[in-house]
DNA sequence: TTGTGGTTTAACTATTCAGTTAATTTTTTT
DNA sequence: AAAAAAATTAACTGAATAGTTAAACCACAA
């Protein structure tokens, strides 16, 4: 029989208040940030007293610093299984963008949360939000640099392609908001061009990089 | 003769504290927005007492909103002109990867302070800081469906084509950290790297847009 | 010289907000 | 059912920081 203790999860349990208060803390810190965010309107949406925040948390950095990890441990691995598996070079590329695109649709606020932690704090980033293990990008430069040497490419630096693939992919849903500026768009019409994207990036990219 | 009283300029002397006061200001928020942004830091880079910003700006909102205006004022009318030219669809092209990408690594923080500005106040932005005429991107669009006419362009919507030009312009400037993990780049070959872009996004563009 | 208006400052007040405490309620254990 | 532990709250404290005030300073005119 069994009669090993029921060790407490490390993730709470789903309507906990502890699972609540993360899940607001997400959301308010990821669309304003940690300077913008205040402890109260995260008590306040998940419907808690603002001292059991510090009670199950600590810290306001405490509570941000997990959140962003979880940001990051949930993008990360997607995107290092797309860069490092070692499907065929144009397979890949394909799914990349389709992934990416996927991810990036429904958490338009990700990327920009991470770039602008990136610029405020790029030690602690570094040091205790990301994973130890860095992307290898290497198998997709070898790919790529196999495929010009075949003729089957034409010559780019594989660095300068991959870059191009990411900003095409993520810039739009980033920058939503401006695409109304610069292209006079208002929001329906702006939700069907954002749906074009995926198909829209892989022609502009394949007939970019074909010989 | 002229006995009109000189009027107090709308722009204050190139050395007067007000005017040091919004260089600093300027530096702080677009930096680290109206949030992270301190009375007393920008007092500090100005090198005056802190009251004196009230004096001359009333309230950090106000000088905050007077930042962004000039912000995006010294941006627009550049950008505008680029698009609403009538210069040769190639050139035009060509001239615009070449400004946007020089504007851009000279101040690759303006883009990040308008989208965020964008998505945190949508309504004042659109009401009170963009000028009231927006860009009418439609002559561009125009010469994009000529070419295809002729036969000179594959086939793309003028939008998207836009849209990935200025994605592979500003994105990299933008998430220049984010280039560190990405590609593993530690900051002089990023440096190095970011040099090459007006040369490469010329090249990328223009071999996926010829028929 | 002295009066006047604009400029600048040190010192202060008010507010906002993270974090604490001590008491109360709820849940679990015996 | 009683005791113990855990969860939750209202009310508080302390620190950071936006904003004010009143006095000092300065330039210049009468």
């Amino acid at each position: 029989m069994d009669n090993t203790p029921v060790p407490t999860p490390p993730t709470p349990a789903a309507d906990s208040a502890e699972q609540r208060i993360f899940d607001a803390a997400h959301e308010v810190f990821v669309q304003k940030g940690l300077d913008g965010a205040k402890m109260q309107e995260i008590a306040d949406r998940a419907g808690i007293n603002k001292a059991l925040l510090h009670y199950y948390y600590r810290s306001k950095e405490k509570l941000y610093e997990m959140v962003a990890k979880a940001v990051i441990n949930r993008a990360f691995p997607i995107i290092r299984q797309l860069i490092e598996s070692d499907d065929p070079l144009e397979q890949k590329i394909t799914r990349f963008i389709d992934f990416y695109i996927d991810l990036v649709s429904r958490n338009p606020f990700v990327p920009l949360f991470v770039i602008t932690e990136l610029n405020k704090h790029p030690d602690r980033f570094f040091e205790t939000i990301l994973p130890k293990e860095l992307l290898k990008p290497s198998i997709f430069f070898a790919q790529v640099e196999a495929e010009i040497a075949k003729g089957t490419l034409r010559p780019i630096q594989p660095q300068h392609l991959l870059v191009n693939i990411v900003s095409l992919c993520i810039f739009p849903f980033v920058a939503r908001p401006m695409l109304r500026i610069v292209l006079g768009l208002q929001p329906p019409e702006l939700a069907q061009f954002l749906s074009e994207r995926k198909a829209e990036v892989k022609k502009f990219v394949f007939q970019a990089i074909k010989p």
